[in-house]
DNA sequence: AGCGCTTGCGAAAGCGCTTTCGTAGCCTAG
DNA sequence: CTAGGCTACGAAAGCGCTTTCGCAAGCGCT
């Protein structure tokens, strides 16, 4: 709102260098047509007094859009904060606007943010977390974003493969390898998956890992009980509770993400199921408290706060051809949650 | 940078409707000058037609900017993340964008984060976090955002009071009292306290509340260790190291917010001193995971995300002659890190 | 010396919107 | 029946920037 007046224009700045208006706009866009000498001298004005453009006229003549619009499930989720955390930096450093969104975990919902980002005229578009098995939506999504690229606009997602779109992925399923094959070596036989929402890829992709590592070791992968709830700590309640009461003889719960470790965690503590003596449990993720948990979360880490750096950076790039992706890498972190089982 | 070309403005609507592009804009922000009848068949045309306003077109041209900077110290700190949760939430119910950033703590980077926003044209301006006990920053902070008010652009802070701006306001010193008073009532008598950076006024705030509880009981203030170290995890890692050599004989940590409780439960794991059997432990905030913790935090409960959506429905309302303020009261949550001590 | 190129810069045309100003049309009062 | 005042709307002037276009100067070439 705030009125007019006040501010310093790019004109102001033509006159105090001394040159015209269109030779300011290019010496500052870094436009060439415009002699090195004079560009910096235009650049030092500008510099000297203060000037910074405003991004409306600037977005608005058609020049690029300067901030970046961030869709996360929900900021207040450590692994989306830390990744936000993450988009944050480069963007600071790189003097762009984060424009942040929830989607809720709703593919409708989700796009409607992205139409709202690209309505917006932000000039990427950073989308985190697990996509969904709807084809119909995906579909509907990558549409969108497809558009939104043809017309100059960058994207990059973290955690979606199905997009077409530059990606950073994480480890999903060398990670859920990992954790299986931990437990395994430590001579669980009696498993459970407390999984999070069906539709996600992430779960998927995690789900797939540990199946693998069921099926390496010649174990029959299909009698694994899995039970599907929200992504959450509340699911991760839920999920336990629900392991406990139809698969009692169970000795080792694997937690898709480490939210859900947590409500498995408070579950068992609750019930004074002592972890790791009677059953081990691990995460996936490493938010920043799982070394601080009771006990501590023996889990999968994936660098969110370098997801975050690596997505922005992506879409930063000059855009390629075919759609670029990164992967992670993941470290399995042992700890103080897991242990063989009792015989 | 998305081109033009292929989106919808709104002289195409104007001429859907079969007004002029003045009665179209007026329509559409709620002006009037315009008949209701002829307004809502316009609103009813760009419905349909799925027409959404360019903001920076909008905004260049003198109209309210539609988008909320929040300044956070960190996003991926828990405290913040809830926070920025709940603005996040009100700014989606009125279409709001929100622009996010760090001040890292640092009152300097933060005054200049301030003045990008502004330049930046938003409309609100939301500080989350404490201030800083220096009165130079602090007060070129407030002048900025007072000249920022001036030219029309809503301002509120949250857990600060030296800014004249609305506020709302964490009930630190009440708190503080709360912790100190639940310890001493249980018969601790020798406290020390892990606090945070010297110059937050939320540690100045919350240490008043404690001396105050112990002055209450007749007991010897100023006698008590208080080790200032970072607000952070790590900083609370510091801080329980230098108590327990400086202090061996204490019996009770007050940490003035749950991250740094965390690093003090996590380096009494290491020491294998049992908590709270023989040392109580407090934090303050209630961050999520609080529950979670080995063994669950005693804490006194912020509504972080209520702060958040607090804090944009004040800057939201109309300006008011005088700043407001909002406190948020607060909850003692006592869960299983205190307990008497051991005699 | 004359031609076409490239290079460095300025003038001016928008970008899509809000808002001031002007002008019908209508109502009320004299 | 007309003067004055509303009200509902349209025309057009910007908001501050980028960019196209045009022009002048400098270059190498024939």
């Amino acid at each position: 709102m705030p009125k007019p007046g006040s501010r310093l224009r790019l004109v102001d700045v033509a006159e105090a260098a001394g040159v015209s208006l269109a030779t300011a706009s290019r010496s500052l866009t870094g436009r060439d047509g415009v002699s090195e000498e004079v560009a910096a001298r235009v650049r030092q004005v500008a510099a000297s007094l203060g000037y910074v453009v405003n991004p409306y006229a600037r977005t608005l003549a058609g020049g690029a859009s300067s901030s970046v619009g961030l869709v996360v499930h929900q900021v207040d989720d450590p692994y989306f904060s830390e990744i936000a955390g993450g988009v944050i930096q480069v963007a600071g450093e790189q003097g762009l606007m984060v424009q942040i969104c929830h989607s809720g975990r709703d593919p409708h919902y989700e796009l409607r943010q992205i139409r709202h980002l690209i309505a917006q005229r932000v000039g990427v578009i950073i989308i985190a977390g697990s996509g969904y098995d709807d084809p119909r939506t995906e579909a509907a999504t990558r549409a969108e974003l497809t558009a939104f690229q043809s017309l100059g606009g960058r994207v990059a997602v973290i955690g979606r493969h199905a997009l077409g779109v530059d990606a950073v992925l994480p480890d999903n399923e060398a990670g859920g390898y990992a954790l299986g094959a931990h437990l395994l070596s430590l001579g669980h036989r009696r498993l459970a998956v407390a999984a999070g929402t069906g539709g996600l890829t992430t779960v998927t992709d995690r789900m797939a890992g540990v199946l693998r590592a069921l099926r390496s070791l010649g174990l029959d992968a299909s009698s694994l009980p899995v039970v599907h709830t929200d992504f959450t700590r509340e699911g991760g309640c839920r999920a336990a509770e629900e392991i406990l009461r139809d698969h009692p003889d169970t000795t080792g719960i694997i937690a898709l993400n480490d939210a859900m470790a947590m409500g498995v965690l408070s579950v068992l503590r609750g019930l004074k199921i002592s972890v790791p003596r009677k059953m081990s449990v691990v995460g996936f993720d490493d938010v920043s408290v799982a070394a601080d948990l009771a006990p501590a979360l023996t889990t999968v880490r994936l660098p969110m706060t370098d997801m975050g750096r690596m997505a922005l950076e992506l879409a930063l790039k000059p855009p390629s051809a075919r759609a670029r992706r990164r992967s992670t890498g993941h470290t399995l972190v042992v700890r103080d949650s897991t242990a063989p089982p009792r015989r």
